[in-house]
DNA sequence: CATTTGTTCTATCAACACTAGAACAAGTAG
DNA sequence: CTACTTGTTCTAGTGTTGATAGAACAAATG
């Protein structure tokens, strides 16, 4: 499994790692039963912290994607999203309105956050 | 011009005028020659501090949504969008399908973000 | 002229992400 | 049983950023 962590993006890293997760999870590239790296072993490769690593996997469990167990790791626990198709192709849709808007991408991000906020 | 900020909400409070006035301009409820409140009183009408409310009239300056001049104050320079309400119909379409997959908003807005640059 | 309004500057405070190191608990593997 | 792996919990320091505050200034208005 290889995870790319840009530190330069305005997305915390914890929630970049979240996010790549979800979505390898959601493709189907993450199995069920699967296991990720230690978070130890992932934070080296990452070059982060053991905490920040440890903070999106916390999260990932929070919300049920992944198990924590000592001394065997992260397993995979949730199962590959059917429809995760129709989000990307709904965010097209978005990117093609606000093109034509004249939106910049930052604009149209904030609008998005804040209709989940709605 | 009614506008609502929201300290409770992750987005900052400079980034909810922002969007505030952009979408007022989009949907025309905004005019273009329109005068925006001076800083010093939006700020005091909204319990802002000035610093705040001119940190968002200067972002929607450099995004040539409106133009500032000393005595004189923000005067809404750009036109209604023609079609704003598709751009907010795939947005809702957005944060449905990110909520059925449990994705952040944070994490969506990344994807989106993502989506802009390909 | 006085007033309005944006501009620029310095400064402080709080929250938060990130890093760091240590000790600990619980499971795994020999 | 022992050694190792790995997550858990704790304290603490650093840097960035949003927001506040106040002051002096510049330019346009009336």
């Amino acid at each position: 499994m290889l995870f790319r962590i840009d530190p330069s993006l305005d997305e915390t890293l914890f929630a970049q790692l979240v996010t790549q997760v979800r979505l390898a999870v959601a493709q189907g590239v993450l199995q069920p039963g699967e296991r990720l790296p230690a978070a130890r072993e992932l934070a080296a490769s990452l070059d982060l912290n053991v905490h920040t690593v440890l903070r999106a996997y916390q999260l990932l469990r929070d919300d049920g994607l992944i198990e924590l167990r000592r001394g065997r790791g992260a397993i995979v626990t949730a199962r590959p999203a059917a429809d995760h198709a129709k989000l990307l192709a709904a965010i097209d849709e978005v990117v093609r309105e606000a093109r034509a808007l004249r939106f910049s991408p930052e604009a149209t991000a904030t609008l998005l956050k804040e209709a989940f906020s709605s």
